[in-house]
DNA sequence: CGTCCTTATGTAAACGCTTACATACACGCT
DNA sequence: AGCGTGTATGTAAGCGTTTACATAAGGACG
């Protein structure tokens, strides 16, 4: 090393004196975005693998003004819905080129807020939000600054929000449909917190709905919103149960609380579904391997991830419209939901 | 508008010429870099809002040579073991003022290095890492280009890995020695891939040494390599019952395949635990909701993820050495596992 | 009242790329 | 020979910040 040896990274200008080119040929060999004569585009790599040249994303980014970032904003990913969806949105991402700025709010509107901000400062290409309800200044930040976004999770018909989604509202009515076609006429509900998640809103919304639909007045007592844990759902259970007159069926709008509602019946030596109907939604991988077996809706997360990720990219490579897709969700029969016992509460 | 309104984004310089300073000490207002006089920042602060001025954080990364950018490279996220860490990580960075680059590998080791090379080409500050085993090119990588790093999920004694992690093989040890405690002399494994994963080679090194220290020796047709689902430690499992004499506990390195494993022997009619002994490893949520409870090693998974965050960011903000932590791991003991049938095969 | 701080602000050169535009050359055509 | 065309490359002006350094103004002090 010559005392010459200053710690300071090689630039492209580096590479370019070196390999005896301008800087603008060694960016074409290093993006392709121009023809170069292949003995030079050889003289130039070997030069760059010399000297373990590293690109520099942030001022090619500038420059570019494409930073290749992909802004993803969700509220939890504990919850392996969410985790599948984020999984399948960086695989894409990273297949793309792409690189993920991962965001949790933790369900807060304000904490979302904040994330949205800050991706924007980063310069992020596009945002993959969840859910549609956010303060109108999101929205507006997100267009003054021409980042496009994509809603997922939520269908919305408001044509000005492109989203890859299903249809909450239709999803919660199949499962409350089939309780009801199996006989059950008192049907619980434990969901989410509508407060700050219009997933769980639809959800809800849809529950009442379809009851009253059938003439059956919602019990306001047998409705209950807790966070999407295990213990929540158990407790909410508990509660339904400690009443005088129980539910013979649950709908829980999330199988993490569906798991908790099961475990709470079984402890109370409830049988499910002989004393207790239930029946989840996400269809999470360990539905099928709680005992009984959760009858659920199956929610497409990764398919949604999938699709939403390639909308933006194809919208920001190709200029694609971003439009709205609705994806289907399913009722997974299992064995946690059956008719209501005949007579009483014989266990 | 006038015609003379381009799209243009503002820039500091726009902000400078209107609130009548200079460049300079719009930036410092922006980052309170250095005082400014309360009636200047407020002219600034005023016209800042007025033209809804975005900070630009590439630019501002490229000027300062601080990207304000963390990696994180995971093999998966839908374990929720994996997602907990993560999130834990997404929350200090959040409040540190620092972006998470989100990385999954999926277990592949070529794409652990791709992503690390191309978060250091993005220029992160630093970077976290699962494990501790993989190219030397990619550790050359990240000395090259000054990224500091951080080890998880892995204890390792070389002291130029700065780490914060648990002690797999002790952990791992401490369920086979609550095995043969119990009683049990014929213990099967089930573990992720060593292959491709350091973690699950030191957990089962651990098996296989503990049970040797006692004497015993590890049928290889006990122990079986699988991915981290269900259904393959369900395979796993059903595989060992098949043998003509399976063992009477197996542990598995992994809750996830433990209760696989469960749910396969309760298919089959075998009683857990009094047919068949099984614990687990991380202690998830579902643990304590699986019948039975499951008997696991907790893993600080949130803890670690906290730890590893912070620990970067002291050191990028106040040099602070990165060392290496340890942290403990527990036996829970719950009712998965118990002492072996005294003769024979009795269900 | 000149000197020396201190504090607030301005000047302008980076930071490491991209890309519009200019140039150079080779080739095929009339 | 003259022209047009196309391909490969060079030139240099940005991109929107930060920050070292210079400067200015206002005290405090002897």
């Amino acid at each position: 090393m010559t005392a010459k040896a200053e710690k300071r990274r090689k630039t492209i200008r580096d590479i370019a004196r070196e390999a005896r080119v301008s800087t603008a040929t060694v960016s074409r060999v290093l993006n392709g975005s121009a023809p170069v004569r292949p003995d030079t585009r050889e003289r130039v790599e070997h030069v760059i693998e010399r000297h373990h040249f590293v690109f520099d994303g942030l001022a090619g980014g500038l420059a570019s003004r494409r930073s290749g970032l992909l802004g993803l904003v969700i509220p939890t990913v504990i919850n392996s819905i969410y985790a599948a969806f984020a999984q399948s949105i960086q695989a894409v991402a990273q297949k793309e080129r792409y690189t993920v700025l991962l965001g949790v709010s933790e369900f807060s509107p304000a904490e979302e807020e904040r994330l949205i901000e800050q991706f924007i400062a980063r310069r992020v290409e596009a945002l993959i939000l969840t859910g549609a309800d956010r303060p109108a200044r999101s929205y507006q930040q997100m267009r003054r600054n021409q980042v496009p976004f994509i809603i997922t999770w939520k269908s919305t018909r408001r044509r000005d929000l492109p989203s890859v989604s299903f249809d909450n509202g239709d999803a919660a009515r199949k499962a409350v449909s089939f309780l009801l076609q199996c006989g059950h006429r008192r049907i619980g509900l434990i969901c989410g917190r509508t407060g700050v998640n219009d997933r769980a809103r639809e959800r809800r919304d849809a529950f009442e709905t379809t009851l009253k639909e059938r003439g059956i007045t919602v019990d306001p007592e047998l409705v209950c919103e807790c966070d999407f844990e295990f213990d929540a759902g158990r407790a909410a259970m508990q509660g339904m149960l400690r009443r005088p007159d129980p539910p013979t069926a649950v709908f829980c709008a999330n199988d993490i609380q569906a798991i908790g509602a099961i475990t709470e019946c079984r402890g109370e030596g409830i049988p499910v579904p002989g004393g207790m109907s239930i029946v989840g939604f996400d269809d999470l991988p360990i539905a099928t391997f709680v005992d009984p077996q959760l009858t659920t809706i199956r929610v497409p997360a990764a398919e949604m991830g999938r699709l939403a990720a390639e909308a933006v990219i194809a919208h920001l490579t190709r200029h694609t419209p971003l439009g709205s897709i609705v994806l289907p969700t399913e009722l997974i029969v299992r064995s946690s939901a059956s008719g209501p016992m005949p007579a009483g509460r014989p266990w």
